[in-house]
RNA sequence: GGCCCCGUAGCUCAGGGGAUAGAGCGGCCGCCUCCUAAGCGGCAGGUCGAUGGUUCGAAUCCAUCCGGGGUCACCA
């Protein structure tokens, strides 16, 4: 139930009622009519600009259309008050009993509440975490993984077929490296001084990828040429980084559904088959790119490379696409990978990149509009990077420390393209400064709340509260309350329309304020807490109020993959 | 220098064509014989970086500029 949507369903359908009788013109475009709160509660319940937007084609002053719509309006049983305002603004009060009605409804459908068909079950492939498998996550890596995630759950509940995905880059340059920082932890682990020489990587997280490598081989690699080892060393390390980082979304709770391999897609013909398909569209090309505007690098030269003609689909530049030995660069069998998802039959991709890979944006959006010739939009989020207050912890221990659901929720409270800060001591707080306990508190009040009155032998299962006397609940806190829950299905759909998870957590935060606030008024007003002693019909209206806004927290939590607390200890 | 992101209250940030621009923190003033005061209410605080433009209307869209960050041809 989307009161709003309904709500502009029935000023639309007024609308063509209105031309149908002659007061409007025939054929009038609705698509600009919005039917949203009002920034000002004391406008009213919602506010329509319907007269605003069609003044012009109509032909007609604002305030004449809107006081015609107002009228119309006003015959309706949902609708009971419309008024003009400002420059044509149609200013709508419902009647107490939408309110009451939409309190049932949230208890009726459950978790179900607030859920779209928006997507269509359009299938859609979400691209994110794609760290390389060289170490473990770090922070950056978390964000990146927490607002994928949500996203993805976000998406799912709006209606869309969705696909977690997670791109291994292991077929580069930085495995071998890999391979030959472990190849020294190997030789550490059979008592010889390791070289980690610059360029290696240092971590101790190798240690133990070298004792592994010492039970499988013993000695035999010892004083080998790298020739020997590398490829076998390289598949081993990798795939037990893979194992380390999967243990990491797994403490985060983060689920994938695919796993690809950059390396798989070597040999089997896939890249050749992406780049030829570019080909046969004039865009592969032999060439020269000028020297980066304003800044030339010192070792600058002319140079013919195989480039792609991403400037064909709005890219600043072409890209290179082969190295000059005849390899791939990274970016062909980006292109491959991509094109295999158009393959696979997605109507949209979404990738999850940090920051600092912005540069690829418009390369990327350019291949998969070429591949899919323009059929296939891609969006791309780039993370901001992450300022972590205590310092350079890895992930394990972030999470371990703050726990997951924490980490998530601190992770979503803020845009992926602002940075974030992330304070130990802030995080961990049991305050009200901090958003996460702030939130969970209220669910745990509520299920305060459902003791007390089961404890009072109340029947507190939905079913039963869905059918308690709800026009007891009149009190304009409480309609307030009911107002707010209202706003639940209409921000699903405006985040998921923008991709953007953590509108959820802000709207949470929003929602636990309402309902910490109507609490409180408990304390002055005895007639406003939720168990009414010794008047079970009351307690059970009241009750239905406070187990409503427990669904759409919950429901809220969960796209957020956070779990709901019962109680706070 | 090119491209991308950011610039909104003292601080951290929402809002991204609509009516007097919001929240939290910090500051000041209030609220516990009462379901959890781990909370709630109120006051003070703004040329929405600047300047032009688009229109009935701009914090929001466009252009130019100013700050801050990221990134920039055979590294992924």
């Amino acid at each position: 139930m989307n009161l709003f949507a309904e709500i502009r369903t029935l000023v639309t359908d007024s609308l063509t009622a209105l031309a149908a009788e002659g007061v409007l013109p025939a054929g009038l475009d609705h698509a600009q009519v919005a039917v949203e709160p009002p920034r000002d509660p004391a406008h009213g319940d919602m506010a329509t600009n319907a007269a605003m937007v069609l003044a012009k084609p109509a032909g007609m002053a604002p305030r004449a259309i809107a006081e015609a719509l107002a009228a119309r309006l006003a015959q309706d049983p949902r609708v009971a008050g419309a008024e003009v305002a400002g420059p044509g603004f149609l200013n709508l009060r419902l009647s107490a009993v939408m309110w009451q009605g939409l309190v049932k409804a949230v208890l009726t459908e459950g978790l179900s509440f607030g859920k779209s068909g928006m997507g269509a079950g359009r299938k859609v492939n979400v691209e994110f975490v794609s760290a390389n498998p060289t170490g473990p996550m770090h922070v950056g890596h978390v964000r990146g993984a927490v607002v994928g995630d949500a996203l993805s759950r976000l998406l799912a509940f709006a209606g869309w077929d969705v696909t977690r995905e997670y791109y291994i880059n292991d077929g580069g340059a930085q495995v071998d490296v890999l391979a030959r920082s472990a190849y020294e932890r190997y030789r550490e682990a059979n008592g010889l001084e390791p070289e980690i020489r610059e360029g290696l990587y240092p971590g101790d997280y190798l240690i133990p990828v070298g004792e592994a490598l010492k039970a499988r081989f013993g000695t035999s690699l010892l004083d080998k040429d790298e020739s020997v080892w590398l490829a076998e060393i390289r598949d081993i390390a990798s795939a037990m980084m893979m194992e380390e980082i999967r243990g990491d979304l797994a403490a985060l709770g983060v689920r994938m559904d695919v796993y690809s391999s950059e390396k798989a897609l070597y040999g089997t013909g896939q890249i050749e088959a992406a780049i030829d398909t570019l080909r046969g569209m004039g865009l592969i090309y032999e060439g020269v790119l000028e020297p980066p505007k304003g800044k030339t690098p010192e070792d600058w030269e002319p140079r013919v490379q195989t480039l792609f003609r991403s400037t064909a689909h709005g890219d600043d530049v072409d890209r290179p696409v082969m190295k000059s030995d005849g390899s791939w660069t990274y970016f062909a069998p980006d292109i491959a990978y991509h094109f295999n998802k158009v393959q696979r039959g997605f109507d949209e991709l979404i990738d999850i990149f940090g920051a600092d890979h912005g540069g690829y944006v418009k390369r990327m959006k350019a291949a998969v509009s070429a591949l899919s010739n323009g059929r296939v939009p891609l969006d791309i989020k780039l993370v901001q990077l992450v300022k972590l207050y205590k310092n350079g912890e890895p992930l394990r221990d972030v999470v371990e420390q703050a726990g997951a659901d924490v980490t998530r929720f601190m992770m979503l409270t803020r845009k992926n393209d602002v940075t974030l800060d992330f304070d130990f001591a802030k995080v961990l707080e049991q305050s009200k400064d901090n958003p996460v306990f702030y939130v969970q508190y209220a669910n745990a009040r509520i299920n305060s709340v459902l003791r007390k009155s089961r404890e009072a032998g109340i029947d507190c299962s939905d079913a039963a509260l869905a059918q308690a006397d709800l026009a007891i609940l009149s009190h304009p806190a409480e309609i307030e309350m009911a107002k707010k829950l209202a706003e639940w299905p209409r921000l699903v759909e405006i985040a998921a329309k923008g991709n953007e998870p953590h509108r959820v957590a802000f709207y949470l935060y929003e929602l636990a304020s309402e309902f910490h606030g109507l609490w409180n008024k408990g304390n002055d007003d005895t007639s406003l807490r939720f168990v009414q002693e010794g008047n079970a019909a009351t307690s059970a209206a009241k009750v239905a109020l406070a187990r409503a806004t427990g669904v759409v927290i919950s429901a809220g939590l969960g796209i957020l993959g956070v779990t709901p607390v019962e109680e706070m200890r």
